[in-house]
DNA sequence: CTTGCTCTGTACCAATCGTTCAAGTATATT
DNA sequence: AATATACTTGAACGATTGGTACAGAGCAAG
């Protein structure tokens, strides 16, 4: 029984990959099946709404990640700039100096949007919302903390776009190093 | 004669709208006839080479047209203050204020870009060689110039990814008039 | 009117798409 | 051991994919 719960668990993060690498029309069921290692059976006994439900398992997972590691610390940590240096290093991490694509990103930017138009929405709203209340507690006025934020995670997303594009990982930790002058005291 | 590279030319709006809006592998035949309004012999009369001849195509009228409207100004224009003022204002009314993606940086995100690599690397190598120039007319030195033209043309795509995501066209104009103040010396 | 060319709609192809399902194996409960 | 449940398999479904073939429409030049 939780046997079941686990193993589920455990095949988002290749989901998400197969998401990642082809985008969500471009991961075919064999692409999926491939990159998973499991039967087209399988996958339909633990996602009985298919590619849809994959997706949206998948995005669930990745903000309950984003939540716990970044979002959640930013709100709540005493010492506000440790958990924005934190940030940083697990954006570095997490996108591997912007080799790898931000699914929610990449979602955004197709039709697929549309699909799962309000968990795109929330994520990046939520990390808005996260990032100016730390930079508020850490001197700024609010709508200064605001215009900060949406700067910044926007700074994020281009410099992955950027580094995807010309293959450069230096380019995504040089404009990275940039975005995190912005959120230093 | 003329007639025919008239209206090949008049069909890469078009079809740049079709891959903007579904991507490359969304962008099935049926809706490029349905966007374009051609037949499936139409479009292979114009385009032997098939989608990916459609969108090589619609890539190189693409950075024609930056090329002409934004990049060579910013090289040669003797009012580099001027020239990048220009590059702002075409920038919000190509992208409609983010409701229109770029489809350089869309590519980019998903496996499509291993097809059009050079094209994808290229455009945005230019852009910020170009906004670099300009830059360094201003005043900047050359690795400051680059700093800032990286930084920028970065933060340009991720206001587009934000303001997608999120439905809002005010947070693209707010993320823009922020890189904006980068660019004044 | 004929010839020659560009352009276009229709029908068709093999391949692949997402999805279903009956039949099977494994695992747990009794 | 017997039964019930959890999982897996892989073949098959109809629909749609990108691409091809081709006969005819439209038009200009001779």
């Amino acid at each position: 029984m939780a046997r079941m719960v686990m193993e589920r668990a455990d095949v988002l993060p290749l989901l998400g990959e197969a998401f990642r690498e082809h985008g969500y029309e471009g991961a075919s069921l064999s692409v999926i099946t491939k990159q998973t290692g499991l039967g087209r059976g399988s996958l339909y006994h633990f996602f009985p709404g298919g590619k849809a439900e994959m997706a949206t398992a998948v995005l669930e997972d990745i903000e309950a990640w984003f939540e716990r590691e970044i979002f959640a610390p930013l709100c709540s940590e005493t010492d506000a700039q440790a958990a924005i240096d934190a940030m940083w290093d697990a954006v570095s991490a997490y996108f591997q100096s912007g080799q790898r694509v931000c699914l929610v990103g990449a979602f955004a930017l197709s039709d697929t949007r549309d699909r799962f138009a309000s968990a795109v929405n929330a994520y990046f709203e939520r990390w808005i919302e996260a990032l100016a209340d730390a930079l508020g507690r850490l001197g700024h006025d609010a709508e200064h903390a605001d215009a900060i934020a949406e700067q910044v995670v926007a700074g994020i997303q281009g410099a992955i776009t950027l580094a995807r594009a010309r293959h450069d990982a230096a380019l995504f930790e040089r404009v990275i190093a940039g975005l995190r002058a912005m959120t230093e005291k």
